[in-house]
DNA sequence: TAGTATGTTGGCGC
DNA sequence: AGCGCCAACATACT
């Protein structure tokens, strides 16, 4: 499920469990996509965590650090209890308050990794990321400026973290239908008031989606019961909210986006 | 059973 | 060089 929301609750939630805390051991009950020694961390307090585009980074005292990537279906829980399916890590914490966190992953397409503090910024997976849009740093014309003006197809300039860092299949979807500017447009044709518009849903998307999916465990979309909280994304054939269109899908570098044939024109 | 899934990498052809 | 497309990774759910 992870996009940029949900990889800063994570971030958040695990800064709340762990900071200033030490872990007092780290079990690894599927060595899948794990790199690095678990046994160094082991008496390690943890500094911080934060986010990058859609990775977690862990500092801990000493130099060294912990990177995190949630694949399709991870998330770090606190206190899972020992029958909870799909455990990979495991941090075992010393002192108040939760006593594991754990990152919980069925689909296995996670990935950590220890790592030395000074090598996090060069980190294969980290050094060409774009900007974040969710930094203080970025703003409309730095964002359009990290898109650029060629003729590849927005959704894909989109979904390129080295062009811009957490954005996800769900967040274009969303973002195109919010700007009304078609996935398929060339980056080259979009005008001023449509930069803008694709600026402005971006950040409401993001905080939007921080705002409901906020707690302790995120809920999969495909979990039984789960809502669908999106505006446009998984929901094909409904009408959209602004006209009385039904919305339509289209697939892209494989990937399923869903639009409004109306609001959302094709060509310019 | 087949189809689908919120991510990323790497190969191929253009 | 950069893109579109595809397959791969591994699993759960409908």
């Amino acid at each position: 499920m992870p996009e940029l929301p949900e990889v800063e609750i994570a971030s958040r939630n695990l800064s709340a469990w762990t900071a200033g805390r030490v872990i007092v051991a780290a079990r690894t009950p599927d060595l899948a996509r794990f790199e690095g020694d678990a046994s160094d961390l082991a008496g390690r307090r943890v500094n911080s965590w934060r986010r990058v585009g859609k990775y977690l980074v862990a500092e801990l005292e000493g130099g060294l650090a912990v990177l995190s990537h949630l694949g399709m279906t991870g998330q770090w829980i606190a206190d899972a209890p020992p029958e909870r399916a799909h455990q990979r890590v495991v941090l075992v914490l010393e002192g108040a308050g939760p006593q594991t966190v754990s990152l919980i992953d069925p689909r296995r397409f996670g990935w950590t990794w220890i790592l030395r503090s000074a090598d996090v910024a060069s980190h294969p997976r980290l050094v060409d990321l774009g900007p974040d849009p969710l930094s203080g740093d970025l703003d409309l014309e730095g964002f359009q400026s990290a898109i650029g003006q060629g003729k590849t197809a927005l959704k894909s300039r989109l979904m390129n973290q080295r062009v811009i860092a957490g954005l996800g299949n769900i967040a274009i979807s969303e973002i195109g239908w919010r700007a009304r500017v078609h996935p398929h447009r060339a980056c080259e044709s979009i005008g001023p008031e449509e930069w803008a518009r694709l600026w402005s849903a971006t950040r409401e998307h993001l905080e939007y989606v921080l705002e409901v999916e906020d707690g302790e465990e995120i809920e999969y979309q495909s979990s039984a019961g789960a809502k669908n909280p999106f505006v446009c994304y998984g929901r094909e054939g409904e009408p959209c909210s602004r006209c009385p269109t039904l919305l339509d899908r289209l697939t892209l570098a494989g990937r399923v986006t869903f639009y409004c044939p109306t609001c959302q024109e094709e060509a310019p």
